[in-house]
DNA sequence: TAATTTTATAACCGAATAGTTATATATTAA
DNA sequence: TTAATATATAACTATTCGGTTATAAAATTA
């Protein structure tokens, strides 16, 4: 079973677990609250998102505080640190290019 | 069948694709080459990746070439952005505390 | 102690995933 | 024209996914 943080933030209700969980952290009953699906189905995407490092669970009687660990999502910012890279490159080349053709526009002039 | 671009770079022959692809834009078979798996696999790939846009091909006689496009992954970059924002204002905190702490043991000497 | 609440787990189901092999369809080269 | 090459597609398979219901276990409340 591959277990990594991309596979996790790939389901939609996980991805809305964690946006739900950062802003405060809860209970399952209260995540469950917030979704049309059962409390297993929950526990399960907790389960994955526990198991990658997403959340971290604490006991607190007979309930489970759930906490964002927001430092986990590091592997997804790194792999796209390049291609943002990249990406602002482009927008650079085409900045200057804008550049050259406005300088060019007005020697016209 | 959902099909977005959280789900395309859950799997990492996907991920490696686009990695391959950012470097220098070739055509299918010479991706193939670059993996252990049969062409039709790396067919279906590029299908998924093509379907949300992360991927363009332009047919050349039988080739056809294949091009990341960058912006796509935006989507990602987005919603990771409020997270990324989060964290870095909990090392901002941490920071301002470890200021506190040191002006106070100054103090103290 | 009995009832309630919170969570976990087992057993099941249908659909999706990631791969395979075989084959078809273009296009190019000999 | 025939052979070779590049890609797509169909049919199949095993496994995983995301959900369900039923039930168990642990902690709390009445």
């Amino acid at each position: 079973m591959r277990r990594d943080v991309f596979q996790a933030i790939a389901d939609p209700t996980r991805r809305e677990i964690i946006g739900l969980l950062a802003n405060n952290p809860m209970n399952l009953t209260s995540v469950t609250e917030n979704f049309n699906i059962s409390q297993p189905a929950i526990s399960k995407h907790m389960k994955i998102l526990i198991e990658c490092g997403l959340i971290s669970v604490e006991k607190q009687g007979r309930e489970r505080y759930c906490e964002v660990k927001l430092d986990s999502l590091n592997e997804v910012e790194e792999w796209l640190a390049p291609f943002r890279k990249m990406w602002e490159q482009r927008f650079d080349q085409l900045d200057q290019l804008l550049i050259k053709m406005q300088s060019k526009s007005k020697n016209e002039q």
